[in-house]
DNA sequence: GGTTCGATTCGAACCGGTTCGACGATAACA
DNA sequence: TGTTATCGTCGAACCGGTTCGAATCGAACC
């Protein structure tokens, strides 16, 4: 392979001129910068990323630390690791992927060893043991999904307080007094998915200020058990006129559910989701939900990100953003039912 | 951040013998080492990823291209990724994400910069345009997909052949006479999925030599047609007892298919699909499937790559390794029901 | 005409590792 | 006792870039 010595070679010129003549960061005369452009086509010459980074102390590279839980939906993930690496390569950067189950060691691990210019986190839990190594970390991070204690790191994630408000509102709005709220297994919780209650303590207050009866359950999120479950709420509540689902696997699983039991969609029941719209399509799920907003949150991360890293001024101070909820309509939601 | 020279300083010792002090290469006497550890441990020192890939040309990254294609089912991409990158770490290789869409540069850059030790493609098609790149390359590269031309390189694929001919046999031997396949849509095929034929063609080809009826037809993967797509063919050949699916999206939308019509398997109807254990597990598919051993196949890529990367005589021939294809019995499958 | 300035180029140092050759000391061997 | 390995360590060079300071030169300025 060339090297930028070759190069300079060919040109007939030093490494140093070569070398400013493709950075532009001396005026260099025109003929000579010709000279070298000419030379590093004839040889196809392409930089030495360790010697680069060597050098600068800049990789390029973002490293994105993915964490696959026990019983979380796994598909789901797929998409904000592809809005972060396809917006990653659009800024110019490579995405090392971490799948580690030891996200603090892989975190030091990386960190210490300067392979990437930046992190970001995925899946990040109320208390996320992460934090600690990135605050101490040289390089700068976001993350995706709000931990207990943001402070010092720029933080993503969709409001889910305000996604609980928005979907009690809107069957509300439309004539409806009872409703279900299925979240995710308790163990979500447990392992610090605080996002879970957060959306179900928000819904919950909302509906007791529009005095409206809410029955929050949490439900399995593989799918065997699933079914029967949503078809046990379903019984248990039989007055209930919409049913809110913060669990993508309870989403998947209610059509055949629905069908079961003789009900449609919005006719007997109004149904409100909370997945992505890739997921809607993957699964041609024909509810109206909030999008959960994976690649929008996968993007926002990055340009974040890199105008950390490339700022010379660490000045900005971190923050918080939540994406507001926006509702996908698909038409499962109506006027409820007349009473019989 | 520490450098060796600091840690030599330390243990004050000399930068060389540190390193050897570390890497082994030459005998060192106890107490240095001890000394250099000490210093090591005292001082955090890891070394500099970007220095050691320049001094060493080994970078210790693998990349893994991704081929993400419009109407394909990307949530089974995944679990190749995830076997790729969990087993890569196991063998002391982080991985480099690379989903452009436009793989052959994406290919060219990386090589040409020295990125990475060798390549992992994946969604490899009949005719791949990265496959010419790759050959070019300095790196070694392990194919997850079998091409039309696999001269040169490592290939991992499921036997598609002995899979198609294993679930018309299955189901000839339970005494199926008559059978539907249904396959992906043909733009799959067109655009270099040719293992989609070479299933089919086998199932074609035993089921002549068994006697058996065998119906193949394409089929969407989006889900909102298939579904009416699949009701069609089972009006349009009520006589067949078997169902042959070789298009996950298919197996997804089976179940409120039966339901529909009244059908339950394996009573009315037996039913083998194509996918992964996961898969099945995520979507809760209770169909009998031939496992598509995504891990299992990004598992065996990376052993291969990396004992290439590793291997010092590049003597050895490549491979192409077609996995034998398993069946996971969900119980989707029994004799067929008595002729009325 | 001497000085200053900007444009252009070069040489050298540096980033942080690894590795080769040399050298002194010690042990084994004849 | 002289010779030869072996062991342990060091210094220097190298990997392939970037960047700083200095040198050259012609144009502009006073």
């Amino acid at each position: 392979m060339a090297t930028i010595g070759d190069v300079a070679r060919v040109a007939g010129v030093s490494r140093s001129t070569a070398s400013y003549a493709l950075s532009g960061k001396r005026s260099i005369s025109a003929e000579v910068r010709a000279k070298v452009e000419q030379a590093v086509r004839s040889l196809d010459y392409t930089p030495n990323a360790g010697a680069r980074a060597l050098a600068t102390s800049q990789t390029k590279v973002i490293g994105l630390l993915a964490r696959f839980l026990e019983d979380e939906f796994a598909p789901a993930m797929l998409q904000y690791i592809l809005g972060v690496t396809n917006r990653a390569r659009e800024r110019g950067y490579d995405t090392l992927l971490l799948t580690d189950e030891d996200g603090v060691s892989a975190l030091r691990r990386i960190s210490d060893s300067r392979m990437v210019d930046g992190f970001i986190l995925l899946n990040v839990a109320e208390n996320d043991d992460r934090l600690g190594i990135l605050r101490a970390a040289a390089q700068p991070g976001s993350l995706v999904g709000l931990p207990g204690d943001p402070s010092g790191i720029d933080v993503f994630d969709l409001d889910f307080v305000a996604a609980g408000r928005l979907m009690v509102e809107t069957l509300h709005e439309l004539g409806h007094r009872t409703m279900i709220l299925v979240s995710q297994p308790e163990h979500v919780l447990e392992r610090g998915g605080a996002y879970v209650s957060r959306l179900a303590n928000a819904a919950q207050d909302r509906a007791r200020e529009l005095g409206v009866e809410l029955h929050h359950h949490f439900a399995p999120s593989s799918q065997p058990q699933i079914g029967s479950e949503l078809a046990r709420l379903l019984d248990a509540h039989p007055d209930a006129t919409g049913l809110l689902l913060n669990n993508e696997a309870a989403a998947a699983a209610l059509p055949s559910v629905l069908r079961d039991r003789g009900l449609t969609a919005p006719e007997d029941i109004s149904v409100i989701g909370r997945y992505s719209d890739d997921f809607a399509r993957t699964f041609s799920l024909p509810y109206t939900a909030i999008d959960s907003a994976a690649d929008e949150l996968g993007r926002r991360a990055v340009e974040r990100l890199v105008s950390r890293i490339e700022s010379t001024s660490d000045a900005e101070p971190p923050i918080v953003d939540l994406i507001t909820p926006r509702i996908d309509d698909r038409g499962s939601t109506a006027v409820p039912p007349a009473r019989h």
